[in-house]
DNA sequence: TAGACTTTTTTGACTGGTCTAAACTAATAG
DNA sequence: CTATTAGTTTAGACCAGTCAAAAAAGTCTA
């Protein structure tokens, strides 16, 4: 059985590749759960002999399939607890996050599978992000984050908006990004700005914290770039 | 903030305290979490230098007044989860248990007191236990286990039964031993049955497991025994 | 009251997860 | 192409919790 922490260095390294993609760096990994970066090492290096994840030193880990299942598998718990808190116990949305991250370790399948009973078998969590199903199938129309999906001068669809906060989804309707339509990226900054281009020729620069919230399904076949050189992501 | 296990321990040594009194001796709390006496002696030091126990060396522990407030902590998040999951997820009775002790040691006083709203401030749980409420005071009518309270002699009434298992259930209906009724403890046995006599003079055998559920409060003053040594229990 | 037996404690070791400080790599700017 | 710097790994330490084996204390019985 895999313990806390190792639940949550997963489900970190999984958060990170899916924004970013692999490979996951050793800070980036310390960053989002608070550790120093030889604590990181170590552990990293354990879950690497344990095949969860393959490791290249000095250049960062990325999930194998089992560790991606274990990950997938605390990422379904994380989501539904949060679901459940927020329907049954009345929590609002920006209050779940810190009380799943609690649970996630210590409810059992029999509990996580009625919850999801319960709640009629959610396709997502207050945030928006999808439940990943019990056999933990990836939604494939769930899409990929933006920057991650998209290198400029590529065109994909809109698939969903992971965030209910209203200022962060009428910025994004303003700016005429809804799920079903189709974006360009034109530029992603040093700083993290990253400037698209809607169907209708306007381009509008979005700051990370939004951009990071919108997930995209790739174009079939971008204009400007000659196929070949897509990202290696699974 | 205490740990898992410090947790563990404080609960069964308050479990064992309520049903057998003080002092706990090592080899009990060894016996409820199933761990070694070495491992229960270790720990029982740790937890008297925090102050959470009084212990005399090869005697035995029990709580301090800090340590009690720390187990009543954890047993009314315990049985607020177990009526929960009972409530809510049409958990069994009989299932609840296991589920409530991964869960107790991670849910937050806000998480606590909202299931404890939802559930409209619940008196018991689903084996019939006494849910403390938010201030931990403990209600005095929930009274004290038969053969803690009561010394062969000694008379008392019946505060409640505290299990939901109709077989118990009725064995004791059929004994005429219900809430507000009088009993007489006239045996303890070295195997664990406990004779009792009850209002109409009969006397039944109570197996242990059975004897454990009955909970009762001392007469004002008891017949056959003069006054003077009554137990010492807090 | 002197074993014999039971229970508790001590001792020493180990695991998992963490940290600090120091050493090492890799990338980058001259 | 080297020197600086940013990021990573190693080395060594520590804490909580656990165990097995051995020593000590307490208890019971003949």
């Amino acid at each position: 059985m895999p313990t806390d922490a190792v639940e949550d260095y997963l489900k970190a390294i999984y958060r990170i590749e899916s924004r970013a993609g692999p490979p996951v760096s050793t800070s980036q990994i310390a960053g989002a759960l608070d550790k120093t970066p030889a604590t990181v090492t170590s552990m990293v290096e354990t879950l690497s002999e344990r095949g969860l994840l393959s490791r290249e030193k000095y250049t960062g880990v990325e999930l194998t399939p089992a560790g991606e299942v274990a990950a997938l598998e605390v990422v379904r718990r994380h989501r539904l607890i949060e679901a459940f808190l927020a329907e049954q116990l009345d929590y609002e949305a920006t209050e779940v996050h810190d009380e799943a991250d609690a649970l996630e370790h210590h409810v059992s399948e029999e509990f996580t599978r009625r919850v999801e009973r319960v709640l009629d078998y959610p396709a997502a969590d207050p945030h928006g992000d999808p439940i990943p199903p019990a056999d933990l199938s990836t939604p494939e129309d769930a899409g990929t984050a933006l920057v991650a999906a998209l290198a400029p001068g590529e065109r994909g669809t809109v698939a969903r908006i992971s965030d209910r906060d209203p200022d962060v989804l009428e910025f994004l309707v303003d700016a005429g990004i809804t799920p079903g339509t189709t974006v360009e990226v034109v530029d992603v900054a040093s700083f993290g700005l990253v400037t698209v281009r809607t169907s209708d020729g306007d381009e509008h620069g979005l700051p990370e914290a939004v951009a990071d919230r919108v997930y995209v399904r790739r174009a079939a076949e971008s204009s400007a770039a000659g196929d070949g050189q897509e990202a290696s992501d699974a």
